[in-house]
DNA sequence: ATATTATTTTAGATGAAACTAAAAATTTAT
DNA sequence: ATAAATTTTTAGTTTCATCTAAAATAATAT
């Protein structure tokens, strides 16, 4: 069984190699769990020695298939939770990251099964991440950036890029949340700011956040 | 806040000083954790460091007030999620103590209360042990072991003293569970076992049996 | 191509939580 | 009241996860 910290590092690895193909640096992997590259490098010759990463000194890491199983699993576990924090408890988007943090090592294999039983097999968490299935399978959807879509393009929210609690309730005091319907009404090439319509009530969005919203065209 | 380590120490504390009237051995307490004696004995002085228990050397250990709060406070804890997951999850009685003895140790005051307000404030767990409310308050109830019960007394299982998960499954197999209706048929002096009804049923009970089994006289 | 800069790794240290073995204190038995 | 047995504490290790400072390597700039 996994220590909590290994599992917050595979987890670490699970996110950072989506997007950069290439292998996971030090560095990247430091920031992102808020400490020092030489704990990150620590840390990456012990998964490495237990295979659940590829790791070759000064060259990065990269999960392994069973490194990869597993992160999908505490990732499976910590968007769970937060499904029933928000639908069942009554939380709000903003408040659940942290909690769920601590739920996904709780070690129980039929917690999570009935958990996800009683929850309706849920697909998306509350901030539109996909859930990945008891095989550790991710079922993406079609997606795109908010600051890539048209003049009078018509688009449903369907998740936040970096859901971090301050944009959370950018977005709550806003009253926009997911499912919200967005029409784009004027574009600003110099900086990319927009202003849309959501729910037909009219925002201006700065690059920032157009950069950070997650939209299906209609 | 203290860590998972400390946690358990300060609960095993609050068990062991309930009966025991005098200070909690390290003996004891080491016994209760499955560790030594000498493990027993750092962390006692680590808490008595923090105030939160009272210690003297080769005199045995007790919870200071603070200590005590905290120790209610963790088993608050515990046995709302074993009602949570009973409840709400569908797991049986004799399947939940190992992960609400994870689940407690989640950190989250607001989850607490919010977890406590969705089972509808239960007052006691799936044992039938009272929990405790938010300022660590415990309201016991009156009730006896079975052992003490006259021929032909009548009464309702209201909790079990020792709920170990085959004791527990002992209890599944033969159909009892809380609230069940039971009256002393026979009593056999000799070696304190006794003949019993359970919801009408007959069964046969070893003191080992009755000494585990806390009833309310009807 | 070499020097400068930045990144990564190693070496050594710390604190938490456990252990074993030995010493000290207490309890029990003669 | 001593001696023997038991319990408890201390001393010294181990593993894990972190850190700082220094050394090694890689990337960048001249
Ligand atoms: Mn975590
Ligand atoms: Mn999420
Ligand atoms: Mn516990
Ligand atoms: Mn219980």
């Amino acid at each position: 069984m996994l220590t909590s910290s290994e599992e917050n590092y595979i987890k670490a690895l699970f996110y950072l190699q989506q997007k950069a193909s290439k292998g996971v640096s030090t560095s990247s992997l430091a920031q992102r769990l808020d400490t020092k590259p030489s704990s990150a490098t620590d840390m990456l010759q012990k998964l490495s020695e237990k295979g659940l990463v590829d790791y070759v000194k000064y060259k990065g890491a990269l999960l392994s298939t069973d490194g990869y199983q597993l992160a999908a699993h505490v990732v499976r576990k910590h968007r769970l939770w937060e499904v029933f924090l928000v639908k069942t408890l009554g939380f709000s988007w903003d408040q659940v990251h942290d909690i769920a943090e601590q739920l996904e090592h709780v070690h129980a294999p039929l917690l999570v099964e009935k958990l996800d039983a009683f929850l309706g097999h849920p697909r998306r968490d509350p901030h539109g991440d996909p859930i990945p299935d008891k095989n550790g399978q991710i079922h993406q959807v079609e997606k795109a950036l908010l600051s890539t879509q048209q003049n009078d393009q018509e688009s449903i929210l369907v998740s936040i890029k970096d859901a971090n609690d301050d944009f959370l309730k950018y977005l709550n005091q806003k009253n926009i949340s997911l499912g919200a319907f967005i029409k784009v009404i004027a574009l600003e090439p110099f900086d990319g700011s927009m202003t849309v319509e959501v729910n037909h009530e009219t925002h201006y969005f700065s690059s920032t956040i157009t950069n950070n919203l997650y939209v299906q065209s209609l």
